[in-house]
DNA sequence: AGCATTATATGATTTTTGTCATGACGCGGT
DNA sequence: ACCGCGTCATGACAAAAATCATATAATGCT
């Protein structure tokens, strides 16, 4: 079960500590960036500090829920459960990501699940909060819908990409978005099964597999277990582009 | 009734017709509902009122822009162009839909292409004026966001739908969503090619209209040219469940 | 350590879908 | 009316990807 460890992280609680200024600016949460002190304290009044484990859920689609998620440390991945019992993972959360599961003013049903592959450290806010700042503060109302649009061009540019492109084409996105957006380095150990490689890429796990062990024959890529090293990005590019 | 509210729109050059007023209330504009009249003449004080030929090319993907449209008659297609020549008809806008192309408070890049499927008429209005009235007024930014929200999550479901189901599925979501978003009806003339529809479904014509035409063996539809009366809504309800 | 369970890997086969080729039909322009 | 062009339709075939079967490696548990 996901304890609550207020008593872990006892600088957090209260913004005086200067615990909460300070994870805003240390892990990034640009979103919270133009929300004054006072403005902080507010939204962090009644906030839950949440550890979960790997391989739980930290939001389920199709429920509802009144929060919004607030990833400190840890991995997760964002997925839509559809009707035929696959699973399509849309984006890997990391620290510093905010997410709102089926948006802010539209009510309250979730569209995706979150579930840790790490152990996830995060804050749950109340969306009420984000909702009264959103009319107190116009920086952070546009912050708002910046980050809508931006998730909203991501979203597009999956489509095309997963509709338009080859599997040696997706393959070579995923690693090169977990190498770019995720992790920052070229070797980076994934956890992630061959299953959850293969869900983010639109293909079956075996097909995943097939077409890795290709990238490695061709030296693209070296591969032990979950560790994966980008060999020669330049051309994981030129067959992503390809298709 | 519909050549009063075109009369009118002729002269809709300043809200003192009342024109622009009604046009918002006449053609579910909701998003402009919450603006005061101030706010409204504000809004459409140098906007520009085009009419586009059937093919025309309202906005371009990739070019910049500093405006959105609003639809107020005929149809237009909504589409990515992608690397390898295809496109990805995203949706069809109608009267009453409002386009932005990049996003607001994002860069002025378009991420899609609109094109003319009739004679669209439309008006196209300053970025920056949306950018003031989403801080001015409150309401508006919540309408906003709310939209952004939304595209979000139909686009979420649209690449669960293109991706995980067959392409009987994926044909019977193009012919709901004819019927159900945009006419209205079980019969309708679409002003879309097979080429066209296709890219709706994310298949190639050759496909879409073997499909097609098995439904009308099944008498799922009956087709007539580009005539297309839905007979069935259940059965195809079902296919585009069972994927 | 030994066993059960899960993840990974790989070949054989089938299903799904796209590509190519061809013909029919409809429509605007001369 | 005739031609040319684009759309629509349909069959034959090829390519892409999923499924099935099975083997191996890794992992967790008692």
């Amino acid at each position: 079960m996901a304890n609550i460890i207020e008593s872990t992280c006892t600088n957090c609680a209260k913004l005086e500590d200067g615990c909460c200024k300070t994870c805003i600016t240390e892990h990034k949460f640009n979103i919270f960036s133009p929300l004054t002190n006072e403005e902080i304290e507010f939204l962090i009044d009644d906030k839950k500090q949440i550890i979960y484990k790997t391989g739980e859920t930290i939001m389920k689609q199709n429920t509802s829920s009144t929060h919004v998620v607030c990833v400190r440390s840890g991995l997760a991945k964002l997925y839509v459960e559809s009707d035929n019992g696959k699973n399509v993972i849309v984006r890997i959360a990391k620290k510093g990501d905010f997410i709102t599961g089926g948006g802010l003013f539209n009510g309250s049903v979730q569209h995706f699940s979150i579930t840790a592959l790490t152990p996830v450290r995060c804050c749950l806010i109340d969306s009420a909060k984000l909702t009264t700042l959103f009319s107190e503060n116009n920086s952070f109302a546009v912050g708002l819908l910046r980050y809508n649009t931006k998730q909203n061009n991501y979203l597009l540019n999956k489509l095309v990409n997963h509709t338009q492109k080859y599997m040696p084409g997706r393959v070579a996105d995923t690693l090169l978005y977990l190498k770019n957006e995720i992790f920052a380095e070229s070797a980076f150990q994934a956890p992630l099964t061959r299953q959850e490689l293969a869900e983010m890429s639109n293909m079956t796990k075996e097909s995943f597999v097939r077409i890795l062990h290709q990238f490695k024959d061709s030296k693209l890529v070296a591969v032990d277990g979950n560790t994966i090293e980008i060999l020669n990005e330049n051309s994981l590019i030129a067959i992503s582009k390809n298709g």
